[in-house]
Parts: C-alpha cells; sequence; structure tokens
DNA sequence: GGCATATAGTTAGTTAAACAACTATTCGAA
DNA sequence: TTCGAATAGTTGTTTAACTAACTATATGCC
C-alpha cells in the first residue's frame, strides 16, 4: 500500500504551484512599486550572479533551473537593460561568461529586501518547524523528479 | 523577534517554485509520451471543467487563479482543439458559458491517472503526515498572499 | 591529423502570463 | 429613465518556457 496515494480532488494546487505562483507575483508588485525596473526571472538570474559572476551559461542554465534558450534570452534582455555583459571566455570560445554591471550590483540589497519581506508575508502564521518540513518536503519532490 | 525571518540565500527555491514546475514538466513529458494533446494548462483548466462545466470564463478564473486575458486566450485554444465550447448565455449576453466536447471527457481518466502517477513519483520517500503539513502551508501561503 | 561526437550557445515557432486599454452588457441610483 | 459604474470578455504588447533545429568550438579516438 501506497503510503501517499493521491486522492484526485487534491492534485490541482500541487501541479499548479498556486503558492509559488502568489509569492512570485506579490514580489513582481513589490519591485513595480520600488520603481525596480526587473521581471522575477530576471531577478532569479541576477540572485546567481550576485553570488559568484563571471560563470557561463550553462552554469546559470543548472543555478536557475532552466534551459538553454531560456537563459540566452533572459540574458539578452538582462544585457538591453545593461545589467550584465558576455564576455567570451579566453580559454573555451564558446563559452560566454556573464559578468555583472555596477548598476545591477547597485540593485542587489533593494531586491533582497523585497524578497525577504514577500516571504515574510506569504509565511505569517506558519510555525518555524512546519516551514522547515515544507521546504524539506519540496526539496525531495525537486530531488525525485530531476 | 519574527517567528520566520528567512535567511537570504533560502529565498531562492520557494520563490521560483522549482518543486511545482518540476511536477508539471514531468508531467507534460507524460502528456507527451501518452499521445494525449494538452498543455499542462489546458489540463488545468478542463481539471474544473470535469467538475462541472458550463460555467462562465469569469468562474474559471477564480477556479484556475488566472486573470480573464489568460482564461480567454486558454480557451480560445481549447476551442480550436475542439475541447470546448462557447455558448453565450441567455441570461446574461456578456457571459459565455463553456461547456466540454465528448472528446474532452474522453481524456479525464488518462489524464487524472497520469497526474495521479506524477504526484506519487514526486512524493516518494515522503511520509504522509509530512505530505499534508507541506499541503497546509502552501495553502497558507496562498492565503496570506491572496 | 582527421573525423565523429559532445558541448556552448543561438534562432524559430508555439503556448502562456501579466498588464493596459478596449467593447458590450447589465445594474443601480438620482 | 437615463446616465454612471460595475462586470464579462477581448485584443495588443512584452516577457518567458519549451521544443527542435541550427552554428561554432572542443575533445577524443583511430
Amino acid at each position: 500500500m501506497p503510503n501517499n496515494q493521491f486522492k484526485k480532488g487534491e492534485l490541482y494546487s500541487f501541479i499548479t504551484g498556486k503558492a509559488s505562483t502568489a509569492i512570485a507575483r506579490r514580489l513582481q508588485k513589490k519591485f513595480n512599486s520600488a520603481q525596480l525596473n526587473l521581471t522575477i526571472e530576471q531577478w532569479s538570474v541576477l540572485y546567481h550572479l550576485w553570488k559568484e559572476d563571471g560563470i557561463s551559461q550553462q552554469e546559470l542554465c543548472n543555478a536557475t533551473f532552466r534551459d538553454k534558450p531560456s537563459i540566452t534570452r533572459l540574458v539578452d534582455n538582462l544585457e538591453r537593460l545593461k545589467l550584465v555583459k558576455r564576455v567570451a571566455s579566453k580559454e573555451d570560445r564558446r563559452m560566454n561568461m556573464i559578468y555583472l554591471t555596477p548598476e545591477a550590483r547597485k540593485m542587489q540589497e533593494a531586491s533582497m529586501d523585497l524578497a525577504e519581506e514577500t516571504l515574510n508575508e506569504a509565511l505569517t502564521g506558519v510555525p518555524a518547524d512546519q516551514v522547515e518540513i515544507c521546504k524539506a518536503v519540496l526539496q525531495i519532490v525537486y530531488d525525485n523528479l530531476k
């Protein structure tokens, strides 16, 4: 007897990710109000570049769980916004190393503060230990499927 | 002291919904393999119509947590696939009532089985009580933000 | 060295989401 | 009763995901 047999009526919100959609929408609204001219997807790329830039598009694919065409277009748009620069690698000319511009660095603190604020709003009233369980379950789900 | 103060390094996967994205991708692959010519978004609309059809587009907006233009286009595409029909309401001529075609009804069982299978794969190794906690947390998050 | 294969990235086409602006119909209140 | 506001739905624009097909460079094996 499988321990997680799902009843059909419960499938929908798990699959459609209502909660993460709601979080992303709230964060986008905060960005707009704060005149931060960024989409959530662009922010998710910058998020990894703030930790380390000068990485390849392929590394960004892995970090952000996106495919190569998606990263190509996101980097295109970030480059048009003058937030990143493609620099051809010296060692392997197939690779573009992606570097942040000073403007992009300036956006880190404000946007991370808004993201933190959004999550705190989202998790209001949820005990910390349940948040931990939820995060762990979502990580297992991700690992099971990737 | 807020009980859910998030450390910045933990934000990303919560906001981007890695887990639900992975579930949706897995389900889409199963649909494709099974020759079910449906996107996950189209399926999510049919999902509600299988419970009750003859409802308005606005009711579909509420049920699927989408805005009106999104539903207009999804219904456009479902109509092109001959899976639904728009019928102007007699009582209120502003409204389209959306009805399933017989072809759409035929797809219910197979697609729901694949969805159930996907969720069971996703939740392999997760104790049932932790699944329940996770669902409850995601519901609270959704309610906090909507 | 040369050729098959793998890897990095781009381009094209379809589907979808978010937002703003729009039309048509209905409702409600002076 | 009519005029303003609310509601139902559509259209246009931008951004993004996914697939498939493509170019260019690198690697490895003979």
